[in-house]
DNA sequence: CCGTGTTTGTTCCACCCAGA
DNA sequence: TCTGGGTGGAACAAACACGG
């Protein structure tokens, strides 16, 4: 240990472990029914064939599980994660003004940042650009009631992960008035280490060859095939549309 | 009172398309 | 042909409502 923030390294790793991924995995378990998908019977079949050349129902419930997992599922639950990794892994920075999510003092330029967090480069929308700065400009007026010296160049926008090229047009808006700062550079700024970034990442690397899910994945999907099986059975199918002629069939309008 | 279903707000990203 | 602005769908977590 060199210094404090190998301690941040180790914190981040254990949050990993701890949240991102039990959370992912309980969210995979979910998925052997039929019913935590929204289909669309334009491309269910359509998807499962380019995908594994055929349409059985277990190229079917491949095509519905992997983009959930790998995609949407992930990604969501790490966004939806980063607040309380705010608060948790770089706990000595939480901030308790409204609208921010963290405050640190900025190595590079020793005043105190008041900083809103966002996980990747193309992660805001355009109502999000009106929504951060009307955080902004609470702060501001927040600053002057209580004569706090907050210049605009203290409020800012850190980025995770990602390069400056890469802020989408959004963030480009916000950084007309603002500082949006990303990936290396932020961290360099939270803690003062040029490579800090780059080791963060590294560690995280290593914390994700402990997890294997094709075990899971199989089962999953396995589970879900089965299902997928029995609803493409006319018979069933028969049975589905009498009940719902009848009422008695569970019919969403 | 607890567990389950529903609603709300946040977050993510892919796609479309106009204009340079 | 490339770039960037803008749109929309989807999932998730947390708060909330409801029925046993």
């Amino acid at each position: 240990m060199s210094n404090n923030y190998d301690e941040i390294i180790e914190k981040a790793k254990e949050f990993f472990r701890k949240e991102i991924a039990p959370s992912h995995i309980a969210n995979t378990k979910k998925l052997t029914k039929l019913k935590q998908f929204n289909l669309n019977p334009f491309l269910d079949k359509y998807k499962a064939s380019f995908l594994t050349g055929n349409d059985d129902p277990k190229s079917i419930a491949k095509a519905l599980v992997y983009p959930r997992v790998l995609g949407t599922s992930i990604n969501t639950t790490f966004g939806n994660k980063l607040q309380k990794f705010c608060s948790e892994v770089l706990e000595g920075f939480a901030s308790t003004t409204s609208g921010i999510d963290i405050e640190f003092i900025d190595k590079v330029d020793g005043r105190r940042k008041y900083c809103q967090i966002k996980a990747g480069p193309n992660t805001i929308n355009k109502d999000d650009v009106e929504t951060i700065k009307g955080h902004f400009a609470g702060v501001k007026n927040l600053a002057r009631t209580n004569n706090l010296n907050v210049g605009f160049n203290d409020l800012i926008v850190g980025v995770f992960y990602g390069t400056p090229e890469d802020l989408s047009g959004h963030y480009k808006r916000i950084a007309q008035e603002y500082t949006v700062i990303i990936g290396a550079e932020f961290w360099y700024r939270l803690t003062g280490e040029e490579d800090f970034y780059q080791r963060l990442t590294d560690a995280i690397g290593d914390v994700a060859s402990e997890y294997d899910g094709s075990e899971l994945m199989d089962k999953v999907i396995t589970s879900l095939a089965k299902e997928i099986e029995k609803s493409l059975d006319p018979k069933q199918l028969d049975v589905e549309v009498r009940e719902i002629a009848d009422g008695k069939g569970t019919y969403d309008v």
